[in-house]
Formats: C-alpha cells, structure tokens, sequence
DNA sequence: CGGCCCCTCCGCCAAACGACGGAGGCGGGG
DNA sequence: CCCCGCCTCCGTCGTTTGGCGGAGGGGCCG
C-alpha cells in the first residue's frame, strides 16, 4: 500500500511519517508540502491513498481537492485538519473526499481510520454525515468563511481567551457573564476539534492568522 | 512630558497609548514600531522617558538600548518584556535601565512605575536586585540563553503545555509524576511572568520563537 | 407562522489547574 | 564539607475549566 503524506508542516509529516512507519509498516508513505509537490509524486508512481491536509499555505482544502482530481488523481483523498466543524467536514465530503480525520486524532484512531478508507469504505469522526458518501459535484456553496465556521461572538471569545485571559476577565471584556463564556468556549472547542483552551491558542498561533490581528478592518 | 514607546505589536502600541492617554494625560506620547523609527523620533524632538520592549522582532533588548544610547539618547530608558524572570532584568538594568516593567502590569501598576521613573527613581517589579541602581557600565555578560533563563526540564514540560498537552499527558510523556510537571509548570510561569498555561502558550507563540520546532538539534 | 440559529444565562458536577509549603536526592563549586 | 541549584515528589486548598442539560428571547427565512 502506497501513501502520499500532504502537509505544510514539514516536522507533523516529518512525525506523522515516523509513526506510520512503527505503527502500520505495510504502508509505504511518501510526502509532500505543497501541492506541486505532492502533483510531481503522483505522476511518478501509483498510490492507494492521499493524505491531505485541508489548509495548506498556498491553497485550500477544496481547490487543492479539485486541482488534483483535474490532474487525473483517482486515488481516495482522506483530509486532514485541524479544524473539525460539520462544515468543513461537509464540504470536504462534498469534494469527494474518503474521509476526514482531525489532527488531533491519536496514531491509533489515525491508523485505523486509514485502514477504514483503505478497505474501501469511508470514514468520519464520531457524527454522522447526512450527504452521500461517495464524489458529489461540488455543490454551490456560498461563503468564504473557512476559518469562520465560528460565529462573531465565538470569534471574540476565541480572541480573548488564546490570549491566556480567564473566563472571568472574558466576560468583563464583553459584557457578558462569564457563564455565556463557557457556552461560547464549548462551542469553539468542538467547531475547532479540540479539548481545552490551551490547545485551541496553540492552534490559533499556528493556523488561525489573522485571528491575532487587530480587527479594525 | 514626553514619552516614546517602542513596540513591534502596533495593537499593543495603540491600546497603550489609548490608555495612557485617559490615565495619564499629562504625558505627551509618540510611538514608534521599531529601532529605526524610534531613532528618527528621538532626533526630531527631546524625550523625557523612553519605554523600549526588550524583544523587538529585529533586535534584542540590549542591542536595542546600546544603539539608542550610541545615538545619544539620554533620556532614562524602561524597559518593557513579556518575559520577567530576574537574569532578564539584571541583564536590563546592567546595560543601564531606568525600570522594568513586566507587561502582563495593570494599566494603573505601569503608570505607577513610570510616575516612578519620570521622578528619577528606578523601577523594579517587587523583588529588589542588587546590583547598582544608576547607568552601569555593560558588564560582560557570558550566555545567550535570552528565552531560557529556564532550565531544560522546565522547557521541555512549557513546550508540551504550550502544546495544549494537559499534566497527565506531559508527565506520561516526560515519565515523571504529575507533580512534579506541576512544580515545573509554575517556575515556568513566575519566570515568564504569566499567570496561566494559556497565556504561556500565547507568549510561546509570539516570543518564544524556536520554542515549537522540534528539537533534534 | 414555524423552524432554525444565535446569543444569553442557569445549575450541577467532575476534573484540571495553580498556589503554597515542605521534603529528599544528587551534583557541582567554593 | 557545605551550600546551592535542579529535579523529584507529597499534601492541601481554593479557583478555574469544561461537560451536560435546560431555557428564554430575538432575528431571519421559507
């Protein structure tokens, strides 16, 4: 079986690579950090498999999908990402993706969802999609809100509290009770797919942008 | 009197300058985002007191403040740090600081301090440090180990806190107990200068730049 | 009008966190 | 040899977090 790794973040590959190695070593596993990259590879040889992350530096999830089905792909795609929405899960099956599997997924659950999707069937994190299964036309969708599948108030709360603020200090902040907080912390940790607060500023100081940046737009 | 901030967060620079403004109003303050424009500033009009950030994204504190004083500034110079730990501070006051103040301050501590300074005398956060109060000559300093004044295993547990990694897992991780990750995580914070994991995690992200590479040297 | 989403808030409860103080071992340097 | 710094751990205590379920109001849209 014959993997191809696509990911920005050459020490995740790096790491992700190292894991498959020891923990599914029937798997050969080539990488990739861009999608030229990862085009070149696919042309040289066959594979069973594309490991996609869905927010690479120079292109989206969708396009990056799109760009390598255009250039005759015929492998599944199982995307990766750190985001975990229904969303984003949607579209990414909309796209015609074999499955979606967030980062912050153990290397077991990680191993046996690719085994799930290299047996031929597709595979998602806990919920169920309502959508087919199988390649969908890339229905019409509507909006650029990629890192916004959080609503404005998620946002602010998300905002103040990867800046190490305490709930309480929040609240004050927006004029809120500190209990709203919580309800709009809980909602981000699931849209974002993490577990705590920490984790969640770590991923904003890595691939939430321009969430750091003043919004004065 | 006249005031010249130096700070490469512009949003930090704005929010402080708002708020001097309405607490200190008697303070004439000018902004500046880094070295140059502040040297700029420095030769057009006369400065009583200049707040310098010891990390600029261009230039470490001591150089910052030597080049400042290479110029001819004269004015005491306070430097500001996210960073709080006391080899950091001797280091600022050797190399001839007129205070030191930890950002993470209240708006009315940092006018306090700088009511201090602007009165001729020297500020210190709480503890007292013993060397001389006045202009030093630079000493010789020996190391670089400007984001370590922390010792490995206090790096190693801040890196997988700042991971978003709760106490069981870094301590699974490290193989110790967990309280001993939490002796470690709370030298951590009183040497940044934090009060939560969280906002370690933030300054991890924005100051503590080699922090998240993986470390095979 | 009836859903649906968003914002707001409540209570409860378990878990995690962080401060504080104390303690033993170990190694290097004066 | 003794001191000091670092690493290791302990217990306790109060605070914070986060999950769960529930609830009401407002706005938008079919």
């Amino acid at each position: 079986m014959h993997v191809l790794m696509v990911d920005d973040h050459p020490s995740f590959l790096d790491g992700l690579k190292l894991l498959l190695g020891v923990m599914a070593p029937e798997l050969g596993v080539e990488t990739a950090t861009n999608l030229g990259e990862a085009s070149r590879k696919l042309q040289q040889s066959n594979f069973d498999l594309v490991l996609l992350d869905w927010h690479l530096v120079d292109i989206d999830g969708d396009q990056a999908m799109e760009q390598l089905r255009e250039q005759g792909c015929s492998a599944p795609i199982v995307v990766l990402s750190g985001e975990t929405n229904t969303r984003l899960i949607h579209r990414a099956i909309e796209m015609g993706a074999a499955g979606f599997i967030p980062k912050r997924y153990t290397s077991e659950m990680m191993v046996s969802a690719l085994d799930q999707v290299l047996a031929g069937r597709v595979f998602l994190p806990t919920e169920d999609v309502p959508s087919s299964p199988a390649r969908a036309t890339p229905a019409p969708f509507d909006e650029d809100q990629r890192l916004s599948a959080l609503t404005p108030r998620q946002i602010a709360v998300y905002r103040a509290a990867a800046r190490g603020l305490p709930n309480k200090l929040i609240a004050r902040e927006l004029g809120v009770e500190p209990s709203t907080v919580k309800s709009h912390l809980s909602a981000v940790y699931a849209a974002l797919g993490v577990r705590n607060r920490t984790e969640a500023a770590y991923q904003a100081s890595r691939e939430g942008t321009q969430l750091f940046q003043p919004l004065r737009k």
